[in-house]
DNA sequence: ACGCTCCATGTGACCGTTCACATCGCGAGA
DNA sequence: TCTCGCGATGTGAACGGTCACATGGAGCGT
């Protein structure tokens, strides 16, 4: 990856822009204000105000008067006095677990795109460990922050218990599965998406398919795994105890490990990609062969499943459009508008090398 | 990865703490304030903002009543009032490209992992292209916020140009090689990491060797392709024009694909492990086997090249060391401290399965 | 015993914005 | 013609902290 390597730090080199005639405006240390503009503009400070928050009754001209100035003297708002009288933050935060995985990296990325394009800041608390100080200490952070809003990207469970005992109550997104309170909810499950890649094995023709799951108090994990359950149930095919994992690829590696001394079954679904790496690399360390000896199919379609060993058949997300999707209905809760993303992201099986047919 | 699935949104569930006895603060609408917190502990205000800022000349009995008192009313310092009058944000901006990849993303987490144990908020910019519209809009972003310090994970040579543009003037610290300016700089070169992989491929007996570089505008992948260069210089090795990439999979594919129409080399060094990945899948499916075949070799190490087939042999990057340190280093700047991490991070070379000796 | 310093604390202004309210024309309805 | 309403603008007070300065004792050297 594109990796940094050494650090500089350069001293500001202060841009002098030297002004040849003697403005109007005094050159002070601050930034210019809301007043310096008013002056040199020949109007009030409110009028300057009512311009920033496009305000109906003011005279094209005027506004233009101040626009103008505006740009002249490089007029920025202050954000901290308005965020001080409106009590408004206009943050959005961001609670988040394994951050540098693709599927996290990728939704945040799309959820700061977003709120930027709707005039949101956001910032992000990283958790490194999913323990209750770890937890409270992100929460605490976020709080200091004044955020209006928060999305989770981590362990849920664990989160809305230490949500509660903080008595943070903003409104919450929470990137999750199961279709409790729908007036609120995006429908598109994973659950379909796990059902999915279990069918496709399946129809394959495998009946002995271990499901190497995410985390338990992800929610996220669990819902993968109620598909695999149901799509199992569903086809009539007996079913053995999914194995916890942690989302990493040494997690998949060792569990493949394990599960390769007894070798009773022809497929297995791993609740993400990483994982599923893992997996191939222990088959293949067995001197076994994918897809001939053993199946595997993945989650998420990270941009590296197209070029594993062989090409893993995985399920796509589309994780900047959750972001934005997110962050829409998020503001169209702060905004009291309507949130208008109520439709379906429909996840999508993309078949690579990765399953055949079983060998035994 | 982790993936989100499905979208909820909760309303506040708003904690009513039903206080028994009529205690004597008001419960406005707002949160408590510095006043409010000196009123019940029977004090000035200026008394609870020294407590606040840890001014020496207070009681200590004086201080834990205060604290006590915040403790009860649930107080937080207001972030905006603090930054209106101090006119200093505490808040570190990040520029960053390519975040979803594994390096910027580690990056990313430590600082501001650094920053928020310092005390320093962390607001990060994505851009997705690197054009100048792109980035002068996340620098505008970034400025509008405030931030006192920047750090740039990304095409470092436009986004100086539009630095100076914008008349930004805050310190900022670029993950980078070049060793000017020698007074702020952490000597950790990629070149020497870049040397140490190229040696590796040569001590192994290769001769005809290509380079993948990284987009030529990112100094991290100037550095590295430097540090080719400069060994395959000093062992006397003739050199091959670098191939410029993009940092993905699928570049590495591509190139790799096209390469091996001609086959007139026995080893690639690709600037990072995801496009060492898609050469990998390239050999492969020229029929070609790693190491016998071509042997390739990697950079960053990132958790799945262990897993990668064969086990991609690669150079390690201590990101989370690299985030921390610069964090100090420009927070050592802003608070006028002496930077205490001038020392060196020392990349290592991690020797895995997809290096051999040539086979011709 | 006097004045000086220093510690612990209080007072009021100010940071840059928005909010509530006041003001001033001007055209319309009576 | 008088007034009412509304559009365009101005005035002053918040918001919640910090800063500069003032104040009143205690300690202390002479």
């Amino acid at each position: 990856m594109v990796s940094p390597a050494c650090v500089t730090v350069n001293m500001p080199r202060s841009i002098e822009v030297a002004v040849p005639e003697p403005s109007q405006e005094p050159p002070k240390g601050r930034a210019p204000s809301i007043r310096d503009v008013a002056r040199v503009a020949g109007v009030s400070h409110q009028t300057v105000s009512r311009v920033l928050n496009h305000h109906p009754s003011i005279r094209p001209e005027t506004k233009q008067r101040v626009l103008d100035v505006m740009a002249e003297l490089q007029y920025t708002p202050n954000r901290a006095a308005r965020a001080l009288v409106t009590s408004r933050s206009r943050t959005i935060g961001i609670l988040s677990a394994s951050s540098t995985h693709y599927g996290p990296a990728s939704s945040i990325a799309a959820i700061e795109a977003a709120a930027r394009a709707s005039g949101y800041w956001v910032s992000t608390a990283n958790i490194e460990s999913s323990d209750a100080v770890s937890i409270a200490d992100g929460l605490a952070y976020l709080r200091a922050q004044g955020i209006e809003g928060l999305v989770v990207i981590a362990p849920q469970v664990r989160v809305f218990d230490t949500l509660a005992q903080l008595s943070i109550d903003v409104p919450y997104v929470t990137l999750q599965s199961t279709g409790r309170d729908p007036e609120h909810t995006l429908s598109v499950d994973q659950i379909a998406g796990a059902r999915m890649a279990t069918r496709h094995l399946i129809e394959r023709g495998h009946r002995s398919i271990y499901h190497l799951a995410g985390p338990q108090d992800w929610i996220e994990a669990e819902a993968r795994m109620r598909g695999f359950l149901d799509e199992m149930g569903a086809q009539d095919v007996p079913t053995t105890a999914p194995i916890l994992g942690d989302w990493t690829a040494d997690f998949g590696f060792y569990a493949g490990r394990e599960l390769l001394t007894v070798r009773d079954f022809t497929a297995i679904f791993a609740s993400n990609d990483q994982m599923a790496l893992g997996v191939m690399h222990a088959v293949r360390d067995a001197g076994l062969e994918i897809p001939r000896d053993v199946s595997i199919i993945g989650f998420d379609d990270i941009p590296e499943a197209a070029h594993f060993w062989p090409p893993l058949t995985t399920v796509r997300q589309d994780f900047a459009e959750l972001g934005r999707r997110c962050v829409a209905l998020l503001l169209g809760d702060l905004d009291d508008a309507a949130p208008e993303y109520r439709g379906t992201i429909v996840p999508e099986l993309i078949v690579r090398d990765s399953v055949g047919a079983p060998s035994f």
